[in-house]
DNA sequence: GATGAATGAGACTTCATTCAT
DNA sequence: GATGAATGAAGTCTCATTCAT
């Protein structure tokens, strides 16, 4: 019977959540222990100071997208199309299942390159995603377009994830990860409006209220 | 005949600079005057306080995109293939000619939904975008259809611009834009290692140090 | 008509004042701050932090010295004896006419070796003290010698400071100063039980209530 | 047959050692149980905060002395002279044989008047210092003088420790306790460049790097 | 219009202390 | 007896903002 999470997890639950969905600066250290019915001191004996909350929470990020994300990719009794599906189908379920915000685009926005132990942390995230999709996609297209068609992948998402912040549609971000699929599985397609259908979109790009 | 320019831009000029590249809560009124050789007393003068000048350079950023880049699309004299080449010239020349960082989606991801000024006008900006490129496109593809690859043009784009944050290389970027000019001109392809090509790629993300 | 002394060197009097007598760690911002009619955070306009204050409060110290006791050792028109007897006349009344407490023995076994900025400005303290005695001193002394009695006379002139913190006993810094003077005026004598007087002493080590 | 340290032996050690060198405020409590291997709530089964460590510390460092140094002075099988060197000798040794701070000195001016507690035992460690000295120089100066020989004789040492905080030069120490020795002895002699010898001095002050 | 002193709220952080386990 | 989580007060410092000059 496991213990309930520990509650330097809980820090980072808590944290996670709010540095994603208000920033690293607007989130006060006071905010994030509150958030796990802490008082702000507390904090502190878990970890040496924001930064470090902020570096632990990266780093979950990155052990939870290589475990339940990126993992899928590397999986031999699946065949590559069905993997990169999989792989696309966690990713979409991953940014869609919230009201919007991505910590690693936000914090590698927000500190720029004023805390390099966050970019390093950032850059780690992104390599694991291209080295994901690479490996899927290498037989297709070969190492070097593999490579490429990754990053452009990737930056795809990023940014249908970063428009959904400010549109609420995730439309756009599963086309992105519909098309990423279809490279390797030409039925697949993200088209909404594809030939002959010319479905009605009478307000074509969704705004929240 | 330029006019001069007053202190009000400067200020704008200033801050724009330094919340892109160092975002809004990072970077101090007390900063943006010294760079622009005032004294932090004196930004009150011209705004009502931080969020004023921010207001105010995202409406630069707004209109200077407007009449610089987007309007590039509306040219009724030019074919659209070539209107969409000069636009995606303007946004790859835009985005590239810094070291990175883009107001817009900067101020999107760090403040998210807690300041509505600041939404609206982020959102604006994307529709402008949007627009512009859906102009072009919907000769071509329909608007239903044309909107979604507008999105989805914008989406990569802004992600490219994103990487480029960690990553500091260009070519994501200028794949996106060779890629979304190739929606109207076949012959424009953004593969490196396109067919018969294959490239070598020793290093296939490039990292900064 | 000079205007009135600007608050930069309010805010160095009061924590003069207050880091010599409560010690440095024990005086907060606030208190320095509210000692000079501010609050604590308009102090920082005039310094970068505390330790700032603490050096500017160790240089005017080493400035007052410097003019109004040291100096005093350094005048051409007077013989040596009575140069001496100034400089020892200033430094008893700069010493006694307070509760005690010296900001320079202080500082220097409070921070220790923590921080060098403060240590330096000590040893340039005790510098000027050395320089002062010895100018006087080596016409009779030679250098060499008259550089060590300078050094006896100020640690034991600062032993006395030390020790009327405790005792609030003013005399044994009377004594150390008249046995200064004594090395070029043979006249001059510190004992109070000298010879024939022996006066009584009922209680030797006159404590403070 | 030496007892057992016990934990509360061991957790004064580890304080005094750490006030003496880095002050009463500097020093917490977490710091004090590290370096005996305990960690700090555990602390508090020996004490009742860290006001009664450092009394304890200081009452320490009273025994101590008493014991080691001060006793020294009051052994009746031995001459005046010897008992006087002896004592001069254990003093020199003591505050030579470290990097410098003196815990009583250090306490007396860091906390002034602030801690009675504190207060009440250094007054009580100068005068053991003192009655120890007296004892030594009555039978020669009488009890008045011999008081007044002993006040200054403490002092010219404690000022001698402090200076050497700045300087790292033991030699006025030792030149401290040499001319103490001389009241007895006149054979003792603390000058270096006394007549005749007249050594080099290339660096009158030495300065610690 | 410009200044710069002053503010006061709030940020991060430290730390002596308590206490349930 | 020992632990280590939790506390809460206090400390240093930042900064958007105001305002008299």
């Amino acid at each position: 019977m496991p213990t309930r999470k520990t509650d330097r997890d809980a820090v980072i639950d808590a944290a996670l959540e709010l540095f994603r969905t208000r920033g690293y600066h607007h989130t006060s250290v006071a905010e994030i222990a509150a958030a796990c019915g802490l008082l702000k001191g507390s904090v502190y004996h878990y970890f040496a100071g924001k930064q470090d909350i902020a570096a632990a929470a990266l780093d979950r990020v990155i052990a939870d997208s290589r475990q339940k994300i990126f993992g899928l990719a590397g999986d031999p009794a699946v065949p590559p199309p069905q993997r990169l599906r999989n792989l696309a189908d966690a990713v979409e379920r991953y940014f869609a299942g919230r009201d919007g915000g991505c910590l690693m685009g936000s914090l590698a926005l927000e500190v720029g390159d004023s805390i390099p132990e966050f970019r390093a942390r950032v850059q780690r995230y992104f390599d694991d995603w291209k080295a994901a999709l690479t490996a899927v996609l290498e037989g297709r297209y070969g190492a070097a377009r593999a490579g490429e068609l990754a990053e452009d992948a990737i930056a795809r998402a990023q940014g249908a994830v970063l428009l959904m912040e400010v549109t609420k549609d995730p439309a756009v971000l599963r086309r992105a990860c519909r098309d990423t699929v279809a490279l390797l599985d030409p039925n697949e397609t993200s088209a909404a409006g594809s030939p002959g259908a010319a479905r009605e979109h009478p307000e074509p790009w969704k705004h929240a209220s």
